[in-house]
DNA sequence: GCCGAAGTTTATGTCAGACAAATAGATCAA
DNA sequence: TTGATCTATTTGTCTGACATAAACTTCGGC
């Protein structure tokens, strides 16, 4: 009964690479690069298998991470097709950080600043009226870290990301949580957008520390005001950063 | 060739039902009813097949799609975990059925109001303000099937969640779109509880005009006041819903 | 007796191949 | 022409063998 590997078959199969979640992001990548438009069949999961060398069961496993997320349906014989972009779960990380890579961020970068725009002022005023104090000490150790971090902007945006995500979690909402994931995950890849300017995130220092102070107050309308002043200014560097990538192309 | 399949080894195998995703199904459930809480290690991939009479593979599909959707996570060796709830991403459609079922659903009904309640105002003045003359021709159409469904809950819950996506669709924002689909979940889910009051859904068909005028009128702040008030009623409604099951449990 | 290195164990990850089931499309009969 | 049947093809499931990684154990040196 321990010998039960015994039958060395051992075909030696000289790279037996570890492709992990890459595989995922390479079907992805093709799909919503527009390789395979929506409605349109892709190829037959043998075919995918040889072309990227894998095996059949490594395609399908990617493959149900797609249909997981709303971008896949198969049925026998007609094959997988690709869902219409509107069924698509884009508040999935995987989905929204693989459409960043569109031809029109621009776009997609605006309608997630109307998200925010919509859920954090809420958030905000939420927090401030029913925000334990463990939540709100958790909001201020990221101010402080915030202030910390000085001018550097990569030192910034971290601290940045924890205090939205904060926010979000004091509001003891398991869909506010989940949408805060989504929103960092937006950060992050606008990151780049609205820090063009060399001095912004520094300037938006005193909003954050409003909003800290108006959810330390318990004031729920302060609170939704001063998150609302601060996407406002974050809007309009994002938009900046937009025109300056347009102007001065990557 | 073409007998590639000729070497017939043939194991009859009495039953080899095609189980589909009620594999997920299965160990979500069991995920979400506490059987393994969050951070414990679920059985092996092996004992899962044997126990649930499925193979390995398929097993695998499913963790793998539980996985997709942050519930789970795997290393060799370590063995499979539920992650902590914080992280489910529960803004997934199927993630918020099986949750549905959880012991304190009157919380979760509540916070999916709170949401609704963020979102839908919201985007009822985006759609009151951009919305196209298509967009808003398909609103009133489910208007006016809810109108026709006269006083049978049944027949009216269908073009009520219409009516709600459809305004969500309007939007043209591909985030607000996903999010009415988990709205759209999560009204169906709330159904039986807001029409345990058995008029409830006709009375509140006037309202639902008021935020067709609105939009077709293209006055953003009322069509954002209207959805408002609407939403007030059925949160009401819900909860009115909520304490008649505790009253009489199902 | 303590501690680090090497071996062992065990779970997930990957590969390969054989069916099973479903179904779109072709074929054939009335 | 039309409807039922047959066929080919694709996804779905099962089985089993390894590969890889990491927790655990063992053992040698100090």
């Amino acid at each position: 009964m321990s010998d039960q590997y015994s039958s060395k078959i051992t075909t030696p199969l000289p790279g037996r690479r570890r492709a992990g979640p890459s595989v995922a992001d390479a079907i992805a990548l093709r799909v919503v690069g527009g390789e395979w438009p929506e409605g349109a069949v892709l190829p037959t999961e043998i075919e995918l298998a040889e072309e990227l060398g894998l095996a059949r069961t490594s395609v399908r496993e990617a493959l149900g991470n797609l249909k997981a997320k709303g971008m896949l349906v198969s049925r026998p014989k007609t094959g997988t097709r690709v869902l219409p972009r509107i069924q698509w779960n884009m508040l999935d990380e995987d989905v929204l950080r693989w459409c960043w890579s569109d031809q029109n961020r621009e776009r997609t970068a605006l309608h997630l600043m109307q998200l925010r725009r919509i859920v954090e002022p809420a958030a905000c005023e939420i927090a401030a009226a029913s925000a334990s104090d463990t939540d709100i000490a958790v909001i201020e150790r990221a101010y402080r870290a915030m202030d910390a971090a000085g001018a550097d902007p990569v030192a910034f945006a971290g601290p940045d990301l924890e205090f939205h995500r904060a926010i979000l979690s004091a509001t003891g909402n398991p869909f506010l949580i989940s949408l805060g994931a989504t929103i960092e995950t937006a950060l992050r890849l606008s990151f780049e957008l609205s820090t063009r300017q060399p001095g912004a995130p520094r300037k938006g220092l005193p909003m954050h520390r409003d909003v800290l102070d108006a959810i330390w107050a318990r004031k729920p309308a302060e609170a939704r005001l001063a998150m609302e002043t601060l996407l406002g200014v974050t809007e309009s560097n994002i938009q900046r950063g937009l025109s300056a990538v347009a102007a001065s192309p990557p």
